[in-house]
Formats: structure tokens, C-alpha cells, sequence
DNA sequence: GGACTGAGGGGATCGCACGA
DNA sequence: TCGTGCGATCCCCTCAGTCC
């Protein structure tokens, strides 16, 4: 009882401690001078700090698309599949509405006409370094629809699309990043006005480092999973896709996303 | 004098270890 | 497994200092 006003001093102390290391760090960052922002409110540090992390992100997704022009082939690979899958199912399920079938299948095959009606501009010259984050979000993003190569990871993660600031819209999909260094497509649902309301997140990996050169290095996207594992973990959670072993209409590759 | 900010303090809650 | 004790942490309120 008597050492917790003790504790709470310390408590507050590292707080303070902290937040004065992450403003001499953030007007370092912002090139900005630390003499003639003292005044600085704690909440204007945390303000520029979200401000300045989601800078990195952006850069970050930029970079590593540029770099991995792949993410998008695997993205449509694994989305195809997932119809194949779901087309599969409905084939074989009873009891389903005929009409929500039919919307349903219709819909999927409307998604999948939008990636596939992409057009793919040639690779640009290598990205310059992320230390110019505003920059680099402006390049424009050009990626190409190679065959579905090995390596992309079902890794689901967090993502709150309200932090998804200025994401990139390919052909109505949007790209944005995730909190993990990964980045998540965003399906546009017809239900919902746009900008408004929910969106369906897929998940896709880039699965490659971010372009080197990148200032301090520590913001580095490094994929979390290998594809073993996320095939693993997601294995056979569906019974007719995961007894029938290849899809119908397509070989199963194990380089594809796959929600299970 | 009022608004704003930071610090201090008290109560509530959480997490963990320990014993019955 | 459950109850209990205890330290750590969180949340809220109050007060003092500063600025306009």
C-alpha cells in the first residue's frame, strides 16, 4: 500500500521518459527542429507518431509490390480456386436456394472478371529508397499477372479498414496493408454504399523483403509464415475440398491463397 | 479569470503465485 | 480446481501551474 504512490511516480516517469524519446525520434524522422517544437503536447507526439508510421506503411506497400510483381498473380490464383471451390460445394450441397445460388456464382464470376480484365503495365525501374515516403505513394503502382508462383502464405491477420489510409485500387479491388508487414485486398461489396460500409478482406502475402535502401532499415516487411504453414493450418476445414484433392476446372497448386 | 495541461492520489481491476 | 493475497496497472478525480 505504501510503495504504490512510489510505483505510480515511476509509472509516470517512464511514461514521460518515453514519450520524450519518441518526440526527439519523430521531429528526427520529420526532419523537423526539436528547438522550436518544445512545446509539444504528448498528444501531438502520438498524433505525429500514427501520422508518420503510416507513411512507412504506405511506402513499405509500395515498395514491396514493385519489387514482387507476383502478389497480384497469386491474389487472382488463389481467388479462382476459391470459386472453383465454392462452385464445387454448391454442386453437392442440398438445400440451398437455387435463386441465392445463382447470385452467388454469378457474383463470384462478375469478381473474377474484374482481376482478370486487369491490364498490367511493364515493371517500373527499381523503386527509390522508402526514406521518401510521400514520395514513393505517389508512383504509380505497376505489377503484371506472371503464372501463380510458390510462396504465397494464407496468413489471415488484423486489419482495421479505417486504418487503411489512401489504399490502392486495382480494378475496384483495393490493396491496402496490414499491421504485419502483409497486405489485404479488399473485395468492393455491392450490399453497402462505397466507402461507407463493410468490405470482404482477402489476404495476401507479398512475401518478399521491402526494397533495400530503405533509411533506417527497421521497417522492413519479413513474411511470419511459410507457406507450409499456412497451408497446414487451414487444411481441411472444408470436407468436400479437402477430400476431393484437385479442384474442378483447374490443377491445385499449393502456391495459391486459400481461405482453408 | 477561464481554459488547458500535467502530476498526484485513491479505488478498481488484472494477472500471477500459492495453498487448501 | 478454487479461493486468496499481493503487486502492477488502469482509470478517474482533484489540484496546482501556466498561458492567453
Amino acid at each position: 500500500q505504501s510503495s504504490k504512490p512510489i510505483m505510480e511516480k515511476r509509472r509516470r516517469a517512464r511514461i514521460n521518459e518515453s514519450l520524450g524519446q519518441l518526440k526527439t525520434l519523430i521531429l528526427d524522422a520529420l526532419k523537423k527542429d526539436s528547438s522550436r517544437h518544445s512545446k509539444l503536447e504528448k498528444a501531438d507526439i502520438l498524433e505525429m507518431t500514427v501520422k508518420h508510421l503510416r507513411n512507412l506503411q504506405r511506402a513499405q506497400m509500395t515498395a514491396a509490390l514493385s519489387a514482387d510483381p507476383t502478389v497480384l498473380g497469386k491474389y487472382r490464383a488463389g481467388f479462382n480456386e476459391c470459386m472453383n471451390e465454392v462452385t464445387r460445394f454448391l454442386s453437392t450441397c442440398e438445400g440451398v436456394n437455387a435463386d441465392v445460388r445463382t447470385r452467388l456464382l454469378s457474383h463470384l464470376s462478375a469478381c473474377l472478371g474484374q482481376i482478370v480484365a486487369m491490364n498490367y503495365p511493364p515493371p517500373p525501374p527499381p523503386p527509390p529508397p522508402p526514406a521518401q515516403p510521400a514520395h514513393l505513394a505517389q508512383q504509380p503502382l505497376h505489377v503484371q499477372l506472371p503464372p501463380a508462383a510458390a510462396g504465397a502464405v494464407p496468413v489471415p491477420c488484423k486489419l482495421n479498414p479505417a486504418e487503411a489510409l489512401s489504399p490502392k485500387v486495382y480494378g475496384g479491388f483495393q490493396l491496402v496493408p496490414a499491421t504485419d508487414g502483409q497486405f489485404a485486398f479488399l473485395i468492393p461489396n455491392p450490399a453497402f454504399p462505397p466507402g461507407s460500409g463493410p468490405v470482404i478482406p482477402l489476404y495476401a502475402n507479398a512475401n518478399v523483403p521491402v526494397a533495400a535502401g530503405g533509411g533506417s532499415g527497421s521497417a522492413a516487411a519479413t513474411p511470419s509464415a511459410s507457406p507450409v504453414q499456412g497451408l497446414t493450418s487451414f487444411g481441411g476445414s472444408i470436407g468436400p475440398a479437402s477430400q476431393a484433392g484437385s479442384p474442378v476446372g483447374g490443377e491445385r497448386s499449393e502456391s495459391v491463397w486459400r481461405p482453408w
